[in-house]
DNA sequence: TAGGATTAGTTATCCGAATAACTATTATGC
DNA sequence: GCATAATAGTTATTCGGATAACTAATCCTA
């Protein structure tokens, strides 16, 4: 692949990145939440109380992050950390009530932003998009080449 | 759009976000370089010297990142900022040798990471793909919200 | 030409996300 | 059973990127 093409794409998905996220932020600043946020609470409240290192894992970002945005989201009351009854080094996180009401909201604005982003693509091209992005963030995974991790489970 | 596709969608431009950079960051780091600042080298590269205002609007972020990430890359002696002759508030930033010497290896790098990115893909899609990215990004391009900027010039 | 508006850049502060280094707990192997 | 490895989490620090608030220079207009 010549410059000129890798350029494009690399330089596509990093303003891509940049622009979706500050929307994101756009939307998100009136719920008092920052980009990055909304996906933690969302996935509490697909899968259910879990801990901080099946957060990490299904955020895709390091314990740390998770440890920092636990922290301000409970200060903010939108959700709750309790001691794990069979691994006194594990917490569980789990929303609030604030933090349910908070989802409901952040759900409309996720559907807005969605249907922001692809506005004027061809209905086939979007139905096509998710399973590519997928291919693509595969692709660049970086934990695929860890020794360790051979599977995705 | 329901909130099924649209957190599909959202999510995985969020992970390929997330991975994009990893990867390009693991593969700058021998460089001495951090993602976001090869944007810039290679915007200068593309482009030739210009003010910091210009490469503010050129990669799409605010001016106070440009000021910093121009600081970090003159103390790396990567770049050099002059002041513009013809307005006192504007200082010129263009490549040093060093900087060019650079470009050169961070070619290399971005043309290995779009082909490992589009491992696996159809030729069309991969052909197709800077344009979608592009248009995705153009949707939530908060800029082209504001009041004041009408077009894009 | 004097004064307000615009523009270029910086500083301070906040956040997500990363790595490195550390503690505490649990699991494992000899 | 005990020492070692692996795991959960935190702290400290770094970076890109954002906004808000500010200075300094330029532009524009009345």
């Amino acid at each position: 692949m010549d410059f000129e093409q890798a350029d494009a794409l690399n330089q596509a998905i990093r303003l891509l990145s940049l622009r979706h996220r500050a929307r994101a932020a756009a939307l998100l600043a009136p719920l008092g939440l920052h980009p990055g946020q909304e996906a933690l609470l969302l996935e509490l409240a697909r899968t259910g109380p879990m801990i901080q290192a099946e957060l990490s894992e299904a955020l895709g970002c390091e314990p740390p992050s998770v440890t920092l945005m636990t922290r301000k989201l409970e200060a903010a009351g939108h959700v709750r950390r309790t001691p794990a009854p069979s691994d006194r080094r594990a917490s569980v996180v789990e929303l609030t009530d604030s933090g349910k009401a908070l989802v409901g909201q952040i759900k409309r604005l996720w559907c807005a932003l969605a249907g922001e982003t692809v506005t004027g693509l061809p209905a086939q091209t979007v139905a096509e998009l998710p399973r590519i992005l997928r291919a693509l963030a595969g692709n660049v995974d970086a934990r695929a080449r860890r020794p360790h991790g051979s599977g995705t489970v």
